[in-house]
DNA sequence: GCTTGACCTCAACTTAGCTTGAGGTTGCAC
DNA sequence: GTGCAACCTCAAGCTAAGTTGAGGTCAAGC
């Protein structure tokens, strides 16, 4: 193992656009793991770097750091990732999208008829009322939700 | 003003699916306002059940409390609102919606080519080099995030 | 060999969005 | 007229995702 493979943290940072802060709690919370100098600095592998964009990425996407650290968790740690273990990733990464983009069409559907008629308003649209009638079944704005 | 349009805190909870402590919260937020009994007791509009209900489905798409007070500021407070209110809203939500699944369509767009050559991780990948020349102007996994 | 910027740990603070608990009051049904 | 569920306030606590600060160490260039 080369020793340019080893970055320093400020380096990470840099690379990765993250606050030094940012990588040491990511650390912390074991989404990457770094060796130590013998004065107890932090050397990074260089594809911690694609490991951190992965993290950036699904960030944007709206996971959370835990499920973040799940999807990581396929990947082998300390050492640089093959090809197809990023594409493994990648790959579900983009179902999610996928799930998340149909979520939001659908509701996106579902406002548009309310729109039409008022129903988040009005006692006699018809989505109101059915929403209203579940009401004393289970509470909630469920039609335009669910 | 009918009796029975006065509704107590707890009715409005089962009636939205909020907790208790949540609507409060949400008064204190000024997002919603209420009336009180000669005992202090809360006392909400019918017509609070779907400004609740708003604010629930402008959560599920991802806006915080704060713009869901200014986008609620445009309804009358401590009034029902009309039919032509409830619209002008839902249609300044369509468009936020609009642009959040172009968002997430474009991002999808983007690492869609990426799982082809595995860019996350390969130093030869076109994109990843992309990406890389850039960490000497600007850190980042910009190509996929931008 | 010394200076200085990058690094270290640990604890406390931040914002968003609530929940929980303590201690007390109201209002409706019998 | 009393019991008790539902209500009240206020303060503190919680999770997520970090940031900030204090006080101290490391390492690389001159």
């Amino acid at each position: 193992m080369d020793k340019n493979d080893l970055i320093p943290i400020g380096v990470l940072a840099r690379r990765t656009g993250l606050a030094v802060s940012a990588i040491r709690f990511y650390e912390d919370r074991g989404l990457l793991c770094a060796m130590r100098t013998m004065g107890n600095q932090r050397r990074f592998l260089r594809s911690d770097i694609r490991r951190l964009s992965f993290v950036l990425i699904a960030q944007r996407l709206g996971l959370g750091l835990t499920e973040i650290e799940e999807a990581l968790a396929t990947l082998p740690m300390g050492r640089t990732p093959t090809l197809t273990d990023w594409q493994k990733l990648s790959r579900s990464m983009r179902s999610q999208l996928d799930a998340k983009i149909q979520l939001l069409t659908r509701t996106r559907a579902k406002l548009d008829e309310c729109i039409g008629c008022g129903c988040l308003s009005l006692q006699r649209c018809q989505l109101y009322n059915r929403d209203d009638r579940a009401g004393a079944a289970g509470p909630g704005p469920r039609y335009v939700l669910d």
